[in-house]
DNA sequence: TTGTAAGCGTTATCAT
DNA sequence: ATGATAACGCTTACAA
């Protein structure tokens, strides 16, 4: 495609390619005719400067990427948008990579992005990675990194997160507080950060009340197919009056399994999901749930980065920022003697 | 962050840039003791070479833009996924911009993705655009853009859609075959392809069957919040004995409208919806659905759009490639005297 | 076989 | 007030 460049202005007005930079970017003493003429004869032919050129040489590409375990998930995607219009609000455009939940392809994801030159990386980890090294390194190397949702715990990195122990804290008590006492837990990987705060903030709600915390009512499930039934069946076996999902996935999967067995919610168990399906209210039995507010950690991911890219970080302290959950209990999820 | 160049391994060497280079392209005759040497330094420095200034050399930069109304939507975030592994598997990637259904947002987002220097476009169109003169008039600048899924029917442009007319047809078909006569159609707005080519698979349905088309029981309804109850209740006055939705998110609404009024699916009405949730089977009650192959569609734009680019476009031919949908009829979806 | 130089588009520095 | 030049990182004629 042909474009507009500098040069055929200045050809074309018989000026040096300097003057017309100056004249466009507003810099310096410049005859005001001169410049009139510049500026009108660029916007004539719609005249627009080369990012590319600029990155060169500015050594910035005004570019951040994002790495997430996938893209076609709602949390994620919802995220994403959260990002996209803080980025763009700053200048800034968004790459998004995908490790498909694979150590190995987040790493090599990790170096592509740094090849690409991205200015910075907002990046939500793999349910299979456990070293962080990498990213540490590149972050020693100053690149401006700040994770987010699946985060380490870690005080040099700046992280972005749901109040995962407060939501899970909030389940647990409702489901307590609606007379259950036998809560199954039903995780993601146990060596992810908020497998670990969800865990948390169940356990605290347990002891809150005094019951009990019973291992046999936990199980952690992975992103495979046909992982969840089996560890339904196992659960049941230790007789639950409820369960707490902790991930999107993980609670449909539950839902669905539950459905099968004609196990009646919430007439036999209680059921309610960290997660954020757009179209919760309609499910049967209805379950209720504890959202993530995506679009809020998106933006606060991607506002941070950019103040960390640009220099303006001093007001900010590097740990974790919490945004708050939110917690929908649908009527007919409670018991129906309550 | 600082990164390696080609002129730091040509000063640590003492040897030329374009000496470096060459070892590093493999082209050209070279000593090959000195391409061992240059490899093996640059292997351990983890050399990788700047795309920007590549970039600017090639006056390309392997990166392609899409523009979709929304991430944040299961259907789009599955076509984005179909895209990402095309091009990643080609070496090119993704940025995304997002026209939020306005067309003046398209038009803006249109702007920046050139002067981003995309080396293409992937265009699924905001439902309130009509007009795509400058989309035509890139493309005549010699920009590649294929369009997906919300295309417009121009034979000059490539264009990548699900089956719509086939899917309508056969969703409206099952309709007719389970007993239904008055079928409403719920649709977007009438100006998209999309709505085109899926009422005339409903007419056409109706038609095979010798059903008479009734304009009262088709109604449009754009993106806005809270649209879709009023026209439901105007739709209702029609007395149809089945409905037929047009898009994901019409199809939600639709069943939450009937839920909410306490028509009873399918005793009182069918329902059957164009959409790719991904968990439809957890609703109730129960509808049927026609998925379009998200993954399949931005595979197959992306691929065809980098043919474009690269131009090895000889093989395939201007105009629209349907991908073929898939009709999932829910059992408890037919009418209880079926 | 290797080095020199020009060029991609832009801006900053230093003349003029 | 304006022009010439160098530089960002890389490739590629052309020269040696």
């Amino acid at each position: 495609m042909v474009t507009v460049t500098i040069k055929d202005i200045a050809r074309d007005l018989n000026l040096s390619t300097s003057t017309v930079s100056r004249a466009l970017r507003d810099s310096y003493e410049i005859n005001p005719e001169t410049k009139r003429l510049v500026t009108e004869y660029a916007e004539r032919l719609n005249y627009r400067p080369n990012p590319i050129a600029l990155s060169l040489k500015e050594n910035r590409s005004r570019v951040i990427g994002v790495i997430v375990p996938q893209i076609a998930n709602n949390f994620f995607s919802q995220v994403i948008n959260g990002i996209e219009a803080a980025a763009h609000d700053r200048g800034y455009h968004v790459i998004i990579f995908q490790s498909h939940e694979s150590y190995e392809q987040e790493m090599i994801t990790l170096q592509q992005a740094v090849a690409r030159k991205v200015d910075g990386l907002l990046i939500s980890l793999s349910s299979s990675t456990s070293d962080v090294s990498q990213i540490k390194e590149l972050q020693q190397r100053k690149l401006p990194i700040v994770l987010f949702d699946r985060v380490v715990n870690d005080l040099d990195i700046l992280c972005v997160t749901a109040d995962n122990f407060g939501g899970a804290f909030a389940a647990t008590e409702h489901l307590i507080q609606t007379g259950r006492r036998r809560i199954a837990h039903l995780a993601i990987p146990p060596h992810i950060s908020i497998t670990q705060e969800r865990l948390a903030g169940y356990r605290a709600a347990l002891e809150k009340y005094e019951i009990p915390y019973d291992e046999n009512l936990i199980r952690y499930a992975s992103f495979g197919q046909n992982e969840v039934e089996p560890i339904i069946d196992e659960l049941l076996s230790y007789n639950p009056d409820a369960f707490f999902a902790a991930s999107d996935r993980l609670s449909t999967s539950c839902l669905a399994a539950l459905k099968s067995r004609n196990i009646a919610i919430p007439e036999q168990v209680s059921l309610i999901g960290f997660t954020n399906l757009p179209v919760a209210d309609l499910l049967a039995p209805p379950m209720s749930t504890v959202e993530q507010p995506a679009l809020e950690i998106g933006q606060m991911a991607a506002e941070q980065l950019i103040n960390l890219i640009e220099g303006k970080q001093k007001d900010i302290q590097p740990g974790t920022n919490r945004i708050p959950t939110t917690m929908v209990i649908r009527a007919s999820s409670q018991p129906a003697g309550k």
